[in-house]
DNA sequence: GTCTATAAAATGATAGAC
DNA sequence: GTCTATCATTTTATAGAC
């Protein structure tokens, strides 16, 4: 299946210059060239430059759904389903980094029906993650601050880690999802 | 001078519509659209859509270098300048949340001499973030932990906070800042 | 499966009338 | 200060030869 490998190379390297230079600045040329052929070889294995970025997206926000659905699903205290939640999020974002890069900066440009499937699985993420925050207030396992600042801090800082991951070395995912939970979790200031 | 009003105008709807679909995403025809003008009268105002990029990202980035230089140089704890910081993002966020998404979205779209003055702004932003945690760690003030990941944490959490502020209703800037203080200086978990 | 050639549309920007 | 008309370029995508 010589056809599928080169499918695949096509969608990595899509990945990658979308997250580098962002979806409307990678014309099928560029992409094309990345690849040592020409734009019009492209549509002998895909249909579309949407398709791409379609694809891209969905199947890393799939990723997170799942990921999401076992957590909440499990019967760990809420401590341990933030831990294994900041988990999904280093793990995804040292595996599949140039597709979160390009689910981060480019959903906004996927278009219809893609759209908002996209935007009904973000919804569900987020609020499976309010209510395992408000479980964890009413357990008082976690402060009694404002909910949506909570999940908006804890989340940005998950969903962007990749930006930050790309440019360091020197940190490995045990030692960064560790250093995550601390700092998110427990907070830098010594009482 | 009308004419002025008419360019701060032009200034602000590109801020508005960069800052919601992105620099590539937004033509010029599009920009005057939404001015009730055509495409061609933007250029009796301005000399390139560059130059409405780079005016309303350096702009900013010119307040939070302004902003930092202020609390650095202050005789502060360091517990209570990493409070002015995140003062610092709140206000912009709330003052200049459009330009503040053009910035975080688009600043890969600058072009030289733009680019390199804005990056230089930013390392050096960050350079004097991370000053501040060394010395806190130093007093025993802030927790021992890796400096980039708590840098990065905070850092991403605060920049992006228009994303999510301009979604919520409900939360002014005073109550704003304290939960984002409570929240990443003191972490959300019950001892 | 890749190529050349080309269509059809959109884009940033300019010239010149009013 | 805004308009119409237009240019030069770039873009996604298709047709058809090899």
């Amino acid at each position: 299946m010589k056809g599928e490998d080169r499918k695949e190379e096509i969608f990595e390297t899509a990945a990658q210059l979308f997250g580098e230079r962002g979806y409307n600045a990678v014309s099928m040329r560029d992409l094309a060239e990345a690849l040592g052929i020409k734009a019009a070889s492209l549509y002998n294995h895909i249909s579309s430059k949407q398709e791409l970025l379609s694809t891209i997206i969905i199947s890393v926000a799939e990723t997170f759904t799942e990921g999401m659905n076992k957590i909440i699903s499990s019967r760990k205290s809420v401590v341990e389903k933030l831990d294994d939640v900041i988990e999904l999020h280093v793990r995804i974002t040292i595996e599949s980094s140039s597709a979160l890069a390009s689910l981060n900066n480019d959903w906004r440009h996927l278009k219809e029906p893609d759209l908002s499937y996209f935007l009904d699985m973000r919804e569900s993420y987020e609020e499976n993650f309010r209510k395992i925050l408000k479980a964890g207030v009413k357990k008082k396992e976690v402060k009694k601050l404002n909910i949506e600042v909570m999940l908006f801090t804890i989340l940005t800082s998950l969903r962007t880690l990749n930006q930050w991951y790309s440019k360091k070395q020197g940190v490995d995912q045990a030692e960064l999802s560790a250093q995550m939970k601390q700092l998110l979790l427990h907070g830098i200031i010594l009482d």
